[in-house]
RNA sequence: CCGAGGGUAGCUCAGCGGUUAGAGCAGGGGACUCAUAAUCUCCGGGUCGUGGGUUCGAAUCCCACCCCUCGGACCA
């Protein structure tokens, strides 16, 4: 009634079409459909879009292990997403795949504008090379060790034991995670978006309304220094699109991720891919993105300045969330902890989580955590015994007592009801700004009142005298659960459609909070939500601790983190330049002794927790003193190992101020880090404080 | 070290310049028995991270510091 009808293109980012879905995923997926069911609740036109990112060398080589061919393997993951969004009840108008005709023919006609513009260059790139395969190798499939901590077997972007992010050439020893070739330096041509021809555009944009200000300040850092070219292309053999006019040379999958939204949309207008730029090209239409943070960078750069240089719009919006935790720690197979989707509601409710993240979930994309203990107990208290109490109290009371007939609310009641229909704009900003948690507690509060309101007109009683007046307390009851019900739709869409079944209305929409229900005949009581029970929780935590990691092909490239698209072999900056230690530059003797290396004593070590790969090392340097070092070697050696043995270190190092202590020389060691460290040592005799020449 | 966000009752959080600082959950007492042991009621419980400042008045604004989380830099 009041605002006209928006139109409304919203999506959620691709999820990587290399694993299942878990419940980190479903954040994302649980809260942009919340806001898409509230919008057309409010009876705006909204078209949810999304699919599988289906491309790049990981699904490649995943689909080749499962002996299927990427098609066959891309088809199965994409039929098992669309069923485990289905269980909670992810209402998608499309879901698609980067992987279609309508993407390919977006993704060329885009690049062709981009070309003609002269925004693209080419350049050579150095990037590893797997001689035996005969591929490139992206850096989640180059691992050696870690050349912070020594940790062995770790990914050529960052370390999983102490964090430390690098290139793949500052590995030791890489290999290739494919065949276990040692790979090798190769040049290739490749493709790159100028960025930078797109600084004034996009800054123009941070001062619209796409980003909450928190965001925007973040980005703001990005324009401090010159944007980088952004590489678009991967060499043959690759999964995905090859890019016109050039042998061998394909669309790196970021690249065809977000144009994958368009796709999408044009799957779902059943129309070639110009009718889908059309309707994005549209002036009334509001284009939302939903994204985790970790993927900020790809939506409001890459992609923006993609559209702009092929003249067309940019997103009006990007909703950021955060990331997920479970019980206060990022996911974790060995806790039992990294659910996916299937396994949960195999255990629980899905109305459950969707309830549930909602009372997490506020505008800022700040992290959220699941705790089972705090799942429990509001899922039981809040939705089951406030909210599906009130209901469940009044409907088989009238039902009972009353032939199951409604009449008008009784005056007492009037307040009560007025008071739930104010609460309406409060409630729909919330909803608007996706601070869920915000609306939660507001109809929770509500549902007190209402309950209060039972419990004061006490209608078991008052129908021994008065059946009249119990029927209008009754009416009343069930008139504050409708509206209620409304509120909490778009979050709990069965609960609702329960609620709808059992009062025998029409499906309820925004506009109804002002309605009264006319006296009618109601129907029988069904169920609205089963409490949670603890031990249904505590076995799928145990089932998840007993599962073995299957499914996951060695290089595990499942993301980590809970949000989405294209999160391996991602990163953003092109692709870097590097070598397998490459001889340095000659250096004189002068620098030579430049370098004060000493003999040392190791007198203890000791873990520093809060770092993955950091040890704290006491050193007896002799004359020296005693140093303290921080070394990178935690994945490499045990502790015991460690003390009376003697190292060389680097004495006339500067003091290095760490996150965890300052670091007052480094110790010697080869090796590829990770696990993969081997301290440098020298002859027993050998004392410490000696200068090594 | 730089940036962002946060530190308010045992727990999760609301409040973000104005009367004695709030809610839910948890704990304790009571009421009720219509309801999925639900609901209602009462109680205990906080020097609102620390120290300064602005103000008639500060949890709320400013400055410094401490701690946590998340990015980034550095370590490499």
């Amino acid at each position: 009634m009041p605002h006209p009808k928006r139109k409304i293109l919203v999506t959620s980012a691709l999820p990587y079409a290399n694993g299942a879905i878990h419940i980190g995923h479903l954040v994302e997926y649980i809260q942009t459909d919340i806001w898409v069911r509230y919008q057309r609740l409010c009876g705006h036109q909204v078209v949810y879009v999304c699919g599988d990112d289906a491309h790049g060398t990981p699904i490649m080589l995943r689909a080749r292990k499962e002996g299927l061919s990427p098609e066959d393997f891309i088809g199965r993951m994409n039929l098992e997403h669309q069923r485990d969004f289905a269980r909670f009840d992810i209402a998608f108008d499309s879901y698609y795949s980067t992987h279609s005709t309508e993407n390919q023919a977006l993704c060329v006609h885009i690049y062709e504008i981009l070309r003609k513009n002269g925004h693209i260059v080419t350049r050579d790139v150095e990037q590893f090379f797997d001689p035996m395969e005969q591929i490139f190798l992206p850096d989640r499939f180059i691992r050696g060790t870690c050349p912070n901590c020594k940790a062995p077997d770790q990914y050529g972007d960052s370390c999983e034991i102490c964090g430390k992010h690098y290139q793949p050439t500052d590995l030791i020893n890489p290999r290739s995670a494919v065949s276990g070739a040692i790979p090798v330096r190769k040049t290739s041509r490749h493709f790159f978006l100028r960025l930078e021809h797109f600084r004034q555009q996009l800054q123009n944009l941070l001062q619209t309304r796409f980003v909450d200000e928190s965001v925007a300040n973040k980005l703001r850092e990005w324009f401090t220094t010159e944007l980088k070219d952004w590489d678009i292309s991967r060499d043959a053999p690759f999964f995905g699109f090859a890019i016109p006019d050039e042998a061998d040379k394909y669309f790196y999958n970021w690249l065809d991720a977000p144009i994958g939204y368009l796709a999408s949309l044009a799957h779902y207008l059943a129309a070639p891919a110009e009718d889908a730029i059309q309707f994005w090209q549209n002036d009334d239409l509001e284009v939302h993105h939903f994204i985790g943070k970790d993927i900020v960078y790809f939506h409001a750069l890459f992609w923006p300045a993609m559209l702009f240089g092929a003249g067309l719009r940019p997103p009006t919006k990007l909703a950021v969330h955060g990331h997920l935790t479970v019980n206060a720690e990022k996911m974790s197979k060995s806790r039992g902890t990294f659910i996916s989707a299937l396994q949960y509601a195999r255990y629980l409710d899905p109305q459950w989580l969707r309830y549930y993240f909602a009372t997490r979930l506020t505008t800022a994309p700040s992290d959220l955590d699941l705790s089972f203990e705090d799942f429990t107990a509001r899922v039981n208290s809040e939705l089951v015994g406030k909210l599906a109490n009130l209901i469940s109290r009044a409907a088989p009371m009238l039902n009972r007592l009353l032939n199951g007939e409604t009449g008008v609310p009784v005056v007492d009641a009037l307040p009560l009801l007025e008071q739930l229909r104010q609460a309406k704009p409060e409630i729909a900003q919330a909803f608007e700004e996706r601070n869920f948690a915000g609306a939660t507690r507001q109809i929770c509060s509500l549902a007190d009142k209402a309950n209060k309101f039972v419990e004061d007109n006490a209608p078991w009683v008052l129908v021994k005298t008065d059946a009249q007046a119990a029927r209008g307390v009754l009416t009343a009851a069930l008139e504050a659960g409708r509206i209620l019900t409304i509120y909490l739709k778009a979050i709990v869409p069965q609960f609702a459609r329960s609620v709808e079944q059992c009062l025998n209305i029409a499906p309820l929409e925004w506009q109804h909070i002002e309605d009264s229900m006319p006296a009618h005949k109601i129907n029988a009581f069904v169920h609205l939500a089963t409490r949670v029970d603890d031990k249904a929780v505590q076995s799928l935590i145990q089932e998840n601790m007993m599962s073995e990691p299957t499914a996951v092909t060695p290089p595990s490239v499942i993301p980590p983190t809970p949000s989405t698209a294209t999160s391996s072999s991602s990163n953003p900056s092109p692709a870097g330049p590097g070598s397998v230690e490459p001889l340095a530059p000659t250096c004189t003797i002068e620098q030579f002794a430049a370098v004060d290396l000493r003999v040392a004593r190791v007198i203890s070590a000791e873990d520093l927790p809060g770092s993955d790969k950091l040890l704290k090392l006491q050193l007896d340097a002799g004359a020296l003193g005693h140093r303290v070092v921080l070394a990178g070697i935690k994945k490499a050696i045990a502790l015991d190992q460690l003390p009376g043995r003697l190292v060389i270190f680097c004495a006339n190092l500067a003091p290095r101020k760490m996150k965890l202590g300052t670091s007052e020389g480094m110790v010697l060691a080869s090796g590829p880090g990770g696990t993969e460290v081997f301290l440098l040592s020298v002859d027993s005799r050998a004392t410490p404080g000696q200068r090594v020449h």
